[in-house]
DNA sequence: CCGGAAAGGGTTTTT
DNA sequence: CCCTTTCCGG
């Protein structure tokens, strides 16, 4: 039972002294790449080895995917033990169904997603009255949402509140925790904020936890909120084993409440703490590795940190710019694709990064084009198709009858011959008798508001949910086949005249395929684990590693990743640093700590590309490069532009620069000219420095009105006589100019 | 009172 | 460009 050397001997000095540390709290500062993974799972089965019960250890990580793996791991190395490793948000749910009766909650809640809460934000904002003053749901949600991440009550809440908006918040705030308690569910947030409150107010239960969990450990911290660090805090009084690992230069989720702070200050927080820095990078190149740091070192708030590598030096980070959008996708398949017939890399080696979802579509059929294998890592788009989350909704409200959004996405779909109106009435029934709306459908005879088709409708669906409930103890794919059946939703798709019902019929059965494999994992789950699962999962957890196919991802989701060779796409002004925070600081920072983890991905190659113009929403828009690109190190940077390369080839960027010198002819008499990309003269294939600012201009740039003085660019579309430019000016506020002859002059990017 | 067609408005990142 | 809301015919 003593330490072996197959957990050791592979370690580094400082590896292995964050392995080994006894008892009390320890931080490990973990540099990007320094092998944090394996020194919290090599930490766990030290423990397990020296003799602490599984039991009584707790891991949490950051994705679902990341905690079976790290199960996996540890049970490798410590056969036999099963240590419940899990995220913050598993972990919630699963204390609070375990503890339900004794917090007064009733276990078969139903959990909630930004959608569902957005539907039940909207009907308290219209009942509160305030809906005329133009709050929008998902604004009034997401501010309700942080305020739960800060442990305030509605009361709290509306104390503090200073401002008009937060005032309608408070308001809704109330109704909205009132309509969810009524459909026994659970948003996100409830599943950090009521277990925090819980263990804060509930002594004997804290005590209880605190001892059952004696030892603590949790990856990416510098990415936990208060409510998470609440919950760890109060397991970690009585028995302050905490292991806590992260890297501050990683923290990326702020606008999601992660508090930075939180990492910063757990020395203090946890007296007699011992700290471990793993500066060593195992994982990337030293031109990779120079060009990230030098890139972070920008961050004015940040503590100065080294990171180094024994690696070699490799390729430079390259810096490609194409014409536009069309030609960065497609000049990136190339080049994957040239990489892996040279029998260079694989296609699995490779991953695609960027800043917004919205950007995979013309990578897509880029891919398609050249019949290059990919995955689009975006684990939640199978169910989030309307027709699954359809049938999900129906067994949501089979596992829970009080589920008003479920009932009100499914009562009529198929159709029941049940309206709006009927609905309206039903709603006002059910909030009399105070019963759900399920069993009010189940009383329309006494509803004497409600007549016609909508009577025999809603005692039909009645009825047919209340079959379905007496078969709940069916396997989960069972169940599925069942309501597919029973609600008719299937016989519609099959019926359907539409082409697209025919892809919707099998994305509905691929669903009952994925019950069942969720059942043959381990058949004591039961429906409710199924939606859970679903709900809680995350991007990265449909991915899958194995495939020999090429990974597209968000930035957010790349955290935790590694690859041989990582593009960076649209790396321009407005997408990264994306424009909403322009003119902030610290959220400018947390962008470039964006940017950084999306670098520090890459062992052996890293490209970032950005392109001259691309097209957004149907509008074609000019780009400039992102100040990012600038601020990375001249040496070992190589910059490459195709577009000089080329000599007649035509490109999807000449076809769209024929198309719109054509389209110019329309405006011949408003005086319009074809747009002509700007194009950089140099003949030679000499590297060069990316357009500076003033070949446009874009979102961002700060120019000089004859007028107006100084102002910001807040957006641009069109060109020629259409194009149109908003400005702010401080003094002045936003204007709008139009055409091409505008009287100002481009003075540089606006500095934070 | 219901369901389909047309107009209008809004777009980061995610558990 | 896509989704939601609104309007109108049956």
């Amino acid at each position: 039972m003593s330490d072996s050397n197959d957990l050791l001997a592979d370690l580094t000095d400082d590896q292995r002294a964050a392995v080994t540390h006894g008892e009390g709290p320890l931080l490990i500062l973990a540099g990007a790449g320094s092998g944090k993974t394996r020194v919290i799972t090599r930490r766990v089965a030290h423990l397990l080895r020296s003799g602490v019960r599984a039991s009584n250890i707790l891991a949490i990580t950051f994705t679902n995917k990341a905690a079976s793996e790290m199960k996996n791991r540890v049970e490798k190395l410590a056969p036999g033990n099963r240590v419940w490793v899990s995220t913050f948000h598993s972990l919630g749910a699963r204390l609070l169904r375990q503890y339900a009766e004794r917090l007064g909650f009733d276990r078969n809640f139903t959990i909630y997603d930004v959608d569902d809460r957005n539907k039940l934000v909207k009907d308290a904002l219209e009942a509160s009255g305030m809906d005329n003053v133009k709050f929008s749901p998902e604004r009034v949600g997401g501010a309700i949402s942080k305020a739960k991440n800060q442990l305030l009550t509605p009361p709290q809440y509306e104390r503090t509140a200073t401002d008009f908006f937060q005032q309608v918040v408070g308001k809704v705030y109330h109704g909205y925790e009132k309509r969810l308690r009524k459909a026994n569910a659970m948003d996100f947030d409830d599943l950090l904020y009521l277990p925090a409150m819980a263990l804060k107010t509930n002594e004997e239960l804290r005590a209880e936890l605190d001892a059952r969990f004696k030892y603590v450990l949790i990856d990416e911290y510098q990415d936990t909120n208060s409510a998470q660090y609440q919950i760890v805090k109060q397991l970690s009084l009585n028995y302050p084993n905490l292991c806590v690992v992260g890297d501050p230069d990683q923290s990326i989720y702020k606008w999601r409440g992660s508090d930075i702070k939180i990492i910063l200050d757990f020395e203090r927080d946890f007296p007699d703490s011992r700290t471990i820095t793993l500066a060593q990078n195992y994982r990337s190149t030293k031109s990779i590795i120079h060009a990230a740091s030098v890139l972070i070192d920008h961050n004015k708030q940040r503590k100065k940190k080294d990171l180094v590598t024994d690696n070699p030096q490799g390729d430079p980070v390259r810096v490609i710019t194409f014409d536009n959008g069309l030609d960065e996708a497609e000049g990136v398949v190339l080049r994957i694709k040239e990489a892996v017939k040279s029998g260079k890399f694989k296609y699995r080696d490779h991953a695609i990064f960027m800043r917004i979802n919205a950007l995979t579509r013309s990578l897509e059929s880029a891919f398609v084009k050249h019949g290059v294998k990919f995955q689009i890592v975006k684990g939640l788009a199978f169910f989030e198709r309307k027709e699954n989350r359809d049938v999900l909704a129906y067994l949501r409200l089979l596992a829970n009858p009080q589920d008003t959004v479920s009932f009100l996405r499914v009562v009529n779909e198929p159709g029941r011959g049940i309206g709006k109106v009927s609905l309206d009435k039903l709603q006002g029934f059910a909030a009399d008798q105070e019963i759900g709306l399920l069993a009010a459908a189940g009383q329309v005879a006494k509803i004497t508001e409600i007549r016609g088709k909508a009577v025999s409708g809603l005692r039909d669906f009645h009825r047919m949910m209340s079959d379905l409930r007496a078969r709940l103890d069916l396997p989960p794919h069972d169940l599925v086949r069942l309501v597919l059946e029973k609600s008719g939703y299937e016989a519609m798709l099959r019926d359907s005249t539409d082409e697209d019902d025919a892809e919707r019929l099998a994305n509905v059965g691929e669903l009952v395929t994925a019950a069942k494999q969720f059942w043959d994992e381990d058949n004591t789950r039961t429906i409710t684990d199924f939606l859970e699962q679903i709900t809680l999962a995350s991007d990265v957890d449909g991915w899958d590693e194995q495939a020999d196919h090429v990974s597209v991802m968000t930035l957010h989701a790349s955290k935790g990743l590694e690859f041989p060779v990582v593009y960076v796409l649209a790396v321009e002004e407005g997408l990264l640093p994306h424009e909403r925070s322009m003119g902030r600081d610290d959220e400018i920072e947390e962008e470039r700590r964006l940017c950084f983890v999306g670098m520090t991905r890459a062992m052996k190659e890293l490209y970032m590309c950005h392109a001259r113009m691309r097209e957004f929403r149907g509008q074609l828009n000019y780009c400039i490069p992102s100040g990012f690109l600038q601020e990375l190190p001249r040496g070992g940077v190589e910059f490459i532009d195709p577009s000089m390369a080329r000599n007649a080839a035509r490109t999807a960027a000449d076809e769209w620069r024929l198309k719109a010198s054509s389209a110019a002819k329309d405006w011949a008499d408003t005086g319009a000219r074809p747009f002509i990309p700007p194009r950089k003269p140099n003949p030679e294939l000499k590297p060069t420095i990316p357009d500076a600012p003033d070949t446009g201009l874009a979102v961002g740039v700060l120019v000089q009105h004859e007028e107006f003085g100084l102002g910001n660019v807040t957006d641009v579309s069109g060109y020629g006589a259409l194009r149109r430019v908003k400005i702010r000016f401080p003094a002045h506020g936003e204007k709008v100019f139009a055409g091409d002859k505008i009287r100002l002059k481009v003075v540089g990017r606006k500095k934070a």
